[in-house]
RNA sequence: GUGUUCGUAGCUCAGCUGGAUAGAGCAACGGCCUUCUAAGCCGUGGGUCGGGGGUUCGAAUCCCUUCGAGCACGCCA
């Protein structure tokens, strides 16, 4: 289906094109002032120099064309050029139920299904999610939705870190403690336990005890990069003992992700790679595109046109070790070959970009990623807590995603309570309150540009005034109220057909709903949910001006009452859209 | 130092490839529940778009400059 857009700006450039101008001027956007018009051309004004004219005498001729035009209700040219217009009903309602009737409202399957790969810049395994990783997951998993429902075919890999100095602490510490683990007995020929020697609990508590020794004391620290070494080199005790940190921390993994619906289709992680570093850097050597500098391995990606110096992209160290640069390098390659991705979307920190730049650089120029790939950084800010400053515990420490979401969802709890809800069983308050809470984290992040810093207010987030979450959610529990309702007096909500706006309200919503596929399309290139945001945000206003200047359900004219509940239908469906691009749900009450 | 992002109402943020009086929300103030969930709706006040130049018929938007803030700058990830 074409966009509504398109639609209007065929008609304004045939009309130029008669009046005998260039029709590429004949572009329409929505109108920037409602109390004049619902849409505007500003394509006058452009050409005015290209013709020697005086602007509105062009917008007046273009006009006088589409006077018989069925689309506009209204049409008038404005000094000092614009072209003002107003569609009727009829032309709006048309347009509004097709996309109804249509799959996905409308839009089509793209001429070329494409193949991306959503990388996660992942958590570290044995370590706890924190509130750093939330971002990562919320944006990834709604830009991951948004590409789905624009037909592509998207592949997300959480990818773990899993193969660093992380992995020789955390078995030294264990060494320490358990000296007489079978996995550090050299001569133990059999099979190891099916059964990991630790919890996740306990591996929550050894990483970071490592990790602080690790700092003072240098023979410790010595021993974890020995213990680092031997799992690397794939000494069986040490190996057998890391796939059990793998699985208790994947676990885990899994659990706390889920609570965020969030999901990945690759469990990936660093170690994949490992084997294919030593070809990769083979590779890189023999065609001339490594070469030492201070006795580490790299590959130059400074550029003529550069304004900044662009260090070069190093593949070892000077003591041959890999580091983050050389996996990733390594992971392109692997998903040439494996997936051959139209285009890696990495959604990381943004203060990783220079480093993202080079690494990108460093696989155009020596031809690991091909031409017709494309590498794209998805840089996210920093979530802040309410004095600005990085978000932390009351204490000062670190704050644990497990524990955040808990209190989020404890909040809201409290709050259903509090309503008039004495009757509901418990299961299903607590049941409403997370996914109440899971839309007010989602969309207070979702909402801001996922480039920029925000400040995490749980208590703005949580509120339903204004551009939040709840208030959305609220938005389609009303809705679905009307329509449970309407069932429950006997009708029948697919025999329902949409009819004229019979108000102003009525055709704001409609020209609301009809925006769908322009907003979706530049969220969907852009990257930017945000923008879904904004439009749920619109979509529900519009719908809560018709809602309190409207009655339905006691509508007398059962046509009309029909009418408006098809109108219901289509916006409920909508926001559900929307907000399950967004990653969350709505609730049947509230 | 170099580069980069940003600076819009008291606060938190939108403003698409330049267009008509710069928009929301919160906070403040005033209205609206015998009617479909008031977790709602309507209204009022509040901004030299950091400053200064320039391009343009027209600039928050593009260019230059200046002030201020954040971030990044080869052996971390």
């Amino acid at each position: 289906m074409e966009k509504i857009l398109d639609l209007i700006a065929k008609e304004v450039k045939a009309a130029f094109d008669a009046a005998g101008y260039d029709q590429e001027l004949g572009r329409v956007t929505v109108s920037n002032r409602p109390d004049l018009c619902e849409y505007q051309c500003n394509g006058a004004m452009a050409g005015a120099r290209k013709y020697k004219k005086a602007p509105l005498m062009i917008a007046e001729d273009v006009a006088a064309q589409l006077k018989d035009s069925r689309v506009f209700s209204h049409v008038e040219a404005a000094a000092p050029g614009f072209l003002n217009l107003k569609v009727t009903e009829e032309f709006l309602a048309g347009y509004v139920s097709e996309m109804g009737r249509s799959e996905k409202f409308g839009i089509s399957a793209p001429e070329h299904e494409k193949t991306i790969i959503i990388d996660y810049g992942g958590p570290n395994v044995a370590k706890p999610l924190h509130v750093g990783h939330l971002r990562s997951a919320i944006i990834g998993e709604s830009v991951k939705r948004i590409a789905r429902y624009m037909g592509h075919r998207v592949i997300g890999d959480i990818h773990l870190g899993d193969w660093g100095l992380q992995m020789g602490l955390i078995m030294t510490e264990l060494k320490e403690r358990q000296p007489d683990l079978v996995y550090f007995d050299e001569n133990y020929k059999g099979e190891y336990p099916g059964e990991a020697p630790f919890t996740i609990a306990e591996l929550e508590e050894i990483y970071p005890t490592a990790s602080s020794r690790s700092k003072t004391d240098e023979a410790y620290k010595e021993k974890a990069m020995e213990a680092t070494y031997r799992l690397q080199s794939g000494v069986r005790g040490y190996r057998a003992l890391w796939q059990h940190i793998i699985a208790v921390s994947v676990a885990d993994l899994k659990k706390n992700y889920e609570r965020l619906h969030v999901e990945f289709d690759l469990w990936k992680g660093e170690s994949d790679v490992h084997d294919r570093i030593p070809g990769m850097v083979a590779y890189l050597k023999e065609q001339g595109y490594a070469h030492e500098s201070d006795g580490a391995l790299v590959v130059d990606v400074k550029e003529e046109t550069d304004t900044k110096e662009i260090p070069p992209c190093m593949i070892l160290k000077s003591d041959g070790a890999s580091l983050y640069n050389t996996t990733d390098l390594a992971t392109i390659m692997e998903r040439m070959e494996e997936q051959k991705p139209d285009e890696i979307i990495y959604v990381v920190d943004k203060r990783q970009e220079l480093y993202f730049e080079q690494v990108f650089r460093c696989a155009r120029k020596t031809k690991l990623a091909g031409e017709e790939t494309k590498l794209r950084f998805l840089g996210f800010g920093t979530m802040n807590g309410k004095d600005g400053r990085p978000f932390k515990t009351r204490e000062g420490g670190v704050m644990r995603l497990e524990t955040l979401i808990g209190e989020i969802n404890e909040g809201m709890y409290q709050r259903i309570r509090a309503g008039e809800n004495a009757e509901i069983p418990e299961e299903e308050v607590r049941r409403t309150a997370e996914q109440v809470a899971l839309a007010a984290v989602k969309y207070g992040d979702l909402s801001n540009q996922a480039s920029k810093d925000y400040i995490f207010d749980v208590e703005k987030f949580s509120s339903s005034e204004g551009d939040t979450g709840p208030y959305i959610l609220y938005t389609l529990v009303r809705i679905k109220s009307i329509l449970r309702k309407y069932e429950q007096q006997g009708g029948d909500l697919i025999t329902v057909s949409l009819r004229e706006a019979g108000s102003i309200s009525e055709k704001e919503l409609m020209m609301e709903l009809a925006g769908f596929q322009a907003m979706i399309e530049s969220a969907y290139e852009e990257l930017a949910p945000h923008k879904i945001c904004a439009y749920l945000y619109n979509l529900a206003n519009a719908f809560n001006r018709v809602y309190h200047s409207t009655m339905i359900l006691t509508e007398p004219d059962e046509d009309k009452k029909a009418g408006l509940i098809a109108l219901l239908v289509l916006t409920k469906e909508m926001l559900e859209t929307c907000i399950d691009l967004l990653g969350f749900t709505a609730p049947e009450w509230m």
